[in-house]
DNA sequence: CTGTATCCCAGCGGATACTG
DNA sequence: CAGTATCCGCTGGGATACAG
């Protein structure tokens, strides 16, 4: 059976599939829509971005630091980071050191910050790439326990791939 | 600081620091090494890649499914998928359906299923951009609750970015 | 049905030089 | 220090046509 109703919360009009079976139609292409993935992908589909936010996450904020340590070209990286200020991940607040001069830094939003869970399990993910040279492992900094991106639902249940169901929000022109 | 010793796991030599906080130095560029982030991205960093993801977890397996619900063009479709064959995200397998003819499907792997806690969070952080056109939302098929993507270190606890530290497995000529 | 071959264009990203 | 201007090569991706 490919869509079913599963749970009081997915008992509605659209479209509910067990992930790993086919939703019903070409849904996105159909309905001119962008799925969540592409709508992420047009902010941090690049590697400028990610990389950008990696250093972000890792604490740098000025743009020599970004620029030297994410490896990227200074007009890269200065378009990058210009296109995620627009797009809302960061935000330009002023600081001073303790000279006199007032500088920019480009400080994580919200938005920015919400974007750690796709890091952590991307980053994690990579590390089971290649030869393990370059990992990088999360620990909890309270018991020092390794750290991993997991899905959980509301109910507090550890969920895997197999148990997973997907309900898409398709515009009110489907039937 | 932004060095220190937390838990009993990380007390070793390695690079240790709240997330948040630098690094100490420009770890990644000059030691030659590529991120999990970069190595990840060398694979699923093209917005085809994501796409054919997305659709093998919706549970397309047939290349002209694949190539209609994507919406990419063939060219890119079958270089892709060659590619992220070659990456050991697919394997293609033989099947025969009612008919004679035996065909190949492309089949995910365990490395391209552990790809799906990306693709979540991925897809949870991109529905909260733009007007929530083309949401989709994940479900615990046992309990029907919402599923998000969480950090979660191994003694249970649920992390937050401000919660997380971060190890570099640097190569051994670092100082 | 499952691709391949060819051609083309746009965008990413690097190098270099320059500005406030 | 924090970018901008310009130029250039590479790759991603689409269109079209063709092949097993």
């Amino acid at each position: 059976m490919t869509s079913e109703t599963i749970g009081a919360n997915a008992a509605d009009s659209r479209v509910l599939t067990r992930v790993g079976d086919f939703v019903p139609r070409d849904a996105w292409a159909t309905a001119g829509v962008r799925c969540s993935i592409e709508k992420a992908l047009d902010v941090v589909g690049t590697r400028s971005a990610m990389v950008l936010m990696r250093e972000a996450f890792s604490g740098s904020r000025r743009f020599d630091q970004l620029v030297l340590r994410t490896g990227l070209s200074e007009p890269v990286a200065a378009k990058r980071l210009k296109q995620l200020v627009a797009d809302g991940l960061f935000v330009q607040q002023a600081y001073r050191d303790s000279g006199t001069r007032t500088r920019l830094e480009y400080v994580l939003t919200e938005r920015g910050r919400a974007l750690f869970p796709v890091m952590a399990a991307l980053m994690q993910w990579g590390d089971e790439l290649g030869d393990g040279r370059g990992a990088m492992q999360l620990f909890h900094a309270d018991c020092g326990e390794p750290v991993t991106s997991v899905l959980r639902c509301a109910a507090g249940h550890e969920v895997t791939l197999s148990e997973t169901c997907a309900r898409q929000d398709l515009p009110d022109d489907q039937g």
